[in-house]
DNA sequence: CAGCGAATACTCGATCTCAAGTAATCGAGA
DNA sequence: TCTCGATTACTTGAGATCGAGTATTCGCTG
């Protein structure tokens, strides 16, 4: 909604985290894996430093101390600002309250499906749902160790919603593949026979809907909805 | 998986496109915009010509003809090769056999929840559940009106699939939300006390967890697990 | 106590991204 | 036929992003 100065999800976990106390940068990127937030917001060591110099400048954080242990680098100590305070309010807020556009990698195969064989399709999605559900397995695995160390759900909430979007998505994958399987997916019939037809004659796709009555026996009524020149 | 030389995921769909005929880089996107891709596939101008010209300079597409209509700007259109053909063809493979971590919104807003008092959270969770039903409903909508045209659902089923991720993230935040407002979430007790005593007290929220027995009557166990300081 | 892999703490620069701008044409109404 | 907003088609530059590199120190093993 608003328009940050620093977008990056980074720099909300940087405010987020100077907000308990000063730190420097790796000392950050540190603390963010040790409580598994990075599984959470993308932690780039890149990013992490541009992210950090880019809320310095826009007035979010401060440096308030470089120390120099040995012949180690120089370690800048940043502290959180009043603005920064307030930057990290409206953030969160809006990471809460107003749901912005999330594009998913799945999302994007799906839209051209079309492009491989039906049984290709089904292969993979079987297999994405396997690789998935290891990952799924593993997060409750981890959750389980949290438990049983006595520390309330609260700290690890995103994972559980990350899991909870894992099995839709394994769900969505498996009943997809299955459906494709079985012609029960609408217009997989059509799909099928066009790869068998381009496998066969050599054809092109879209010299096949251009005559639907030659090729398939049928004529297609949403071919004069949606035409392969859709404007 | 494969480093792609051209990352960005409108890439995918310039190829895809171009799969089906040669194309000038508006066209692609009003091509796009027609099939709805535009809400799997993150559509920006600017990436768009800036996509089209690193795909040529890695010799996926190359520029067929260049024709100008009256005053207009000159369009140049744009052919896949073989190399084009190849990378579309693993691409896809990937997106959809090979699940790749994408991060959300709402989970790095999770992550950060005690941040917020208990109840202002629930109040927020609402709301984005509240925006997020139109936005499943309108999407629904959309598929009734494909479906009474006879369109089959294959050509829509990328958007199913973020229906489905809706409904997951809208029962997650409407349940946390109850969850939260009914002390049933473990930790929940503890913080909104503390949001209570910094309100009363003044006190620092870091202080609080530096003697929980004085502010809380009780130990907290995994204070020792996992220290505000966590290395 | 020498060697070596892991951890610490950054830096660099090549891409990538994207909002905003430009400039022509079309089409509907007045 | 004049006007004015919508559409077409693209460009620009400022800033964001990220993988890969670097150099030091720590800690373990043999």
């Amino acid at each position: 909604m608003v328009r940050r100065k620093v977008s990056n999800p980074l720099a909300f976990a940087v405010l987020g985290s100077l907000g308990e106390r000063p730190m420097h940068p790796y000392e950050i990127s540190t603390m963010l894996k040790a409580r598994g937030k990075d599984g959470s917001i993308k932690l780039n060591y890149g990013s992490l430093y541009s992210v950090v110099t880019a809320l310095e400048k826009a007035g979010f954080v401060e440096a308030v101390e470089t120390v120099r242990e040995g012949n180690r680098p120089e370690r800048t100590i940043y502290a959180i600002t009043d603005a920064g305070r307030a930057e990290f309010d409206g953030w969160l807020e809006e990471l809460l309250g107003t749901p912005e556009k999330d594009f998913r990698q799945l999302e994007a195969g799906l839209a051209y499906l079309p492009a491989f064989a039906p049984d290709r399709v089904a292969d993979l999605l079987e297999q994405r749902a396997a690789v998935l559900e290891e990952e799924a397995a593993g997060l409750e695995r981890m959750h389980d160790v949290m438990r049983s160390k006595g520390l309330p759900e609260i700290f690890w909430i995103e994972s559980e919603f990350r899991v909870e979007l894992l099995r839709t998505e394994i769900a969505f994958a498996r009943r997809l593949a299955e459906r494709i399987r079985t012609d029960d997916l609408e217009g997989t019939e059509f799909w099928r026979r066009t790869h068998d037809l381009v496998a066969e004659l050599g054809v092109q796709p879209g010299d096949l809907l251009k005559d639907p009555v030659k090729y398939f026996g049928v004529d297609f009524p949403w071919l004069r909805e949606v035409p392969p020149d859709a404007q």
